[in-house]
DNA sequence: GCTGCCGCAATTGTGTACAATGATGTTTCA
DNA sequence: TGAAACATCATTGTACACAATTGCGGCAGC
């Protein structure tokens, strides 16, 4: 690489060779950050479900035109977390007690797999690199910054996911991660002690002893706790228009 | 519906009553076109792995916008179907060795389940509908419309996982597809038999029968089969865009 | 009082111009 | 001759203007 080239550029070729790999494949043009921006405020439960995403407010908030974000809004929509309808706009998606089912149910099934060769793959480094993030997470909580630490548990099923090299299988879980945040937001319950750090520390415990089956049980039955702890049993009954639409602000 | 109509275009009208519902839930504007085109021009051997796709040029194939051809390439590479790096523009993935392994392993993983909850929902009527598409495509097979003939073979696979009510794994498969229409193209034999209809057949028997396990079974080892038939060490040398649209009238 | 129709406002869809970036070919100097 | 710096071109990224569509409120008719 050329050494004799002004400091500017140099910063450059820096940045480039440095930043690009990171911000990494997705898309490092401007998009990806108002993207990641909606992603993390839904993970930090600041955006609800049933929101509507008008392209001219968040294009104001963050200064930017609507064509940036009008991408990032279809980069979501085929995430399936916001809903777009021609000439309606975007919404964040309320998914119903099946979908939830459905999701909560896809989930296991793909991180059941992505675990299995995870604990293959996994070697000493990569499970305390994993111990430091989940220590990270608890860490965060205790300071009380509840929605972050949420949003680090999160993180912890993506990093697992990471000591497997099937990408293909990744990236669909990156989509059931926020999704499943956004389940948890519409149908959690009063005492929501959600994914608990103590069992991710066991998950690692049981990774590293290299114990495949063991593994694949023990994130099968922590994922089936998430969801048991949800209010998914009453299902609206589905003449009741009332409940059906009880997002809808009833005129006064 | 009209019953004037020949049988085939009955079919069609079938399928497209039954496809285009939750097809297009997700974006019915003119972008889906162009989505649908490429989409279909890659199931169809018309596109090979590895083709750019230039953005000017789709414009001026299919008489739109670059905005519009955007749109389509932005959800392609959502679908990972085409790979955009920033400033460079999107080309067809030309999935590794490794990568075809993950692909087809992914859709073993999630046909299994799919047909799980597909035998399980199954009823006559919709298991006639099924076959009449495999007869669809093995008639359009023999009148030498082989291209036609492997899009409908990946048809078959999507239809019958619309038997189960699981949108989530649908919409996962829906990528798989065409993503494994792409290795195919990549990895295939001189004696490329791919999709058997009897093998269709087969399976559908089996749902109909109702085993669950026997069905899981069949369509693992159908997938399993199709993969044994590539040859994951040779790779072909990219195709002609031109050539791929050239049923499009082009504007002069 | 309820229903359907019509016009206006709000919002999204599309096309196009221009800026920014990366690729290519050419020139110059050792 | 070779390699590096430069200029030029091709291609994509972004912004904005305008068209198309939808939703809403008022009004007339039953």
């Amino acid at each position: 690489m050329a050494s004799k080239k002004s400091k500017a550029s140099d910063v450059k070729e820096t940045l480039n060779s440095v930043v690009r790999p990171l911000e990494e494949a997705l898309n490092s043009t401007q998009d990806g950050r108002l993207y990641n921006e909606i992603l993390d405020a839904i993970l930090d439960y600041r955006l609800s479900p049933g929101v509507k995403l008008k392209e001219d407010e968040l294009a104001g908030i963050f200064s930017v035109s609507r064509t940036v974000v009008r991408r990032a809004l279809l980069r979501l929509s085929h995430d399936r977390i916001v809903d777009i309808q021609p000439n309606r706009g975007a919404t964040i998606i309320r998914p119903d007690v099946q979908k939830a089912r459905e999701i909560m149910s896809a989930r296991r099934l793909i991180e059941r797999e992505l675990v299995r060769e995870a604990t293959i793959a996994a070697t000493k480094e990569s499970l305390d690199t994993l111990r430091q993030c989940v220590e990270d997470e608890r860490d965060q909580v205790r300071r009380q910054h509840v929605g972050s630490g949420l949003r680090l548990s999160g993180d912890f099923h993506i990093q697992l996911s990471r000591l497997s090299a099937n990408t293909t299988l990744q990236s669909y879980l990156k989509e059931l991660v926020p999704q499943t945040s956004l389940i948890i937001a519409m149908y959690q319950t009063p005492h929501h002690t959600l994914c608990s750090h103590q069992e991710h520390f066991d998950i690692i415990d049981i990774i590293a002893a290299g114990d495949v089956d063991a593994a694949q049980t023990e994130v099968d039955n922590h994922l089936q706790r998430i969801e048991d702890k949800l209010d998914l049993g009453n299902e609206r009954s589905p003449g009741d228009l009332y409940a059906a639409f009880a997002h809808v602000k009833a005129k006064d």
